[in-house]
DNA sequence: CTACATCCTCTAGCGACTAGAGGTGCAAGA
DNA sequence: TCTTGCACCTCTAGTCGCTAGAGGATGTAG
């Protein structure tokens, strides 16, 4: 068993070294073994773990879901309906996302074609913004 | 003049209390006079201020970018390009991450469908988790 | 006069890191 | 063997945009 510095298990897992440290001092990972110099030995299953936690955090789901998520990969005879509950969440945030994105989308075009590049007392970016009446984007 | 109570002045311009004496506190709407017994007593102008900033702050504009658009309205002079700038990058900022987001739904799709509501040893959604070579997302 | 809502200041906390200070370990070249 | 220089260590504090709570003062309605 060689041994996996943390700068080497950071560019494998494509986490930053300072943020698996983070991960390790909240109990997202396990605390690695060290070296006579203290410092921090990992093992590859190590680093399947933290690129399981790069991809599902580039998914957006949070630590706490994270951590959940984890706990059923090490158990797989569990029931999976806990992960499947968790991603069916965050894809109903995901579409809802997109929703209010594409009307923010459509109101800052408005604002942008509107701009007639003068002064500000025509600018429609500014208009816009000072009178929300005037726009398309409704409300919660 | 009518003294404008900090409570309603959150009612009418949709910020919360907590947050408008936030936004005092560093500087993004100037400090309202005070009433004998030290309350603040704001004016409409103010609220205007203030629903300026809730409906930036809606369109995801960053504290810093409103604080140049509010310096561009109190100088209605001044050309407009700054503001222009400011709402075409918010704009690029939008349209990627909704790029992004199309993504993430595309995959999460792909989880949730997959998902055979047995135990985790089949499950999609920790397989696609775990090993992301298998998945459709790509990366900067 | 007494409730009670609203106001005040101040500090600390949130999530998920990131940056920096100040120090130690380790491998490779001279 | 020594030294250079990078990678590592711990710890604290900062980021953003608020939000929550403590502990107290003020203002208003009955």
């Amino acid at each position: 068993m060689k041994k996996i510095t943390i700068g080497e298990a950071a560019r494998q897992s494509g986490v930053k070294v300072p943020t698996v440290r983070y991960y390790e001092s909240i109990g997202l990972i396990a605390a690695p073994s060290r070296s006579e110099g203290n410092q921090r030995s990992f093992e590859p299953a190590d680093i399947n773990r933290l690129a399981f936690i790069r991809h599902a955090r580039e998914l957006g789901f949070e630590i706490e879901a994270i951590r959940t998520l984890l706990t059923l990969q090490d158990d797989p005879h569990q029931s999976c309906a806990s992960a499947d509950a968790i991603a069916k969440a965050r894809l109903v945030e995901v579409e809802q996302r997109i929703r209010s994105l594409m009307a923010l989308k459509a109101e800052l075009e408005t604002m942008v074609e509107g701009c007639g590049h003068g002064r500000v007392d025509q600018c429609r970016v500014i208009e816009v913004l000072a009178d929300h009446g005037q726009c398309t984007h409704s409300h919660h």
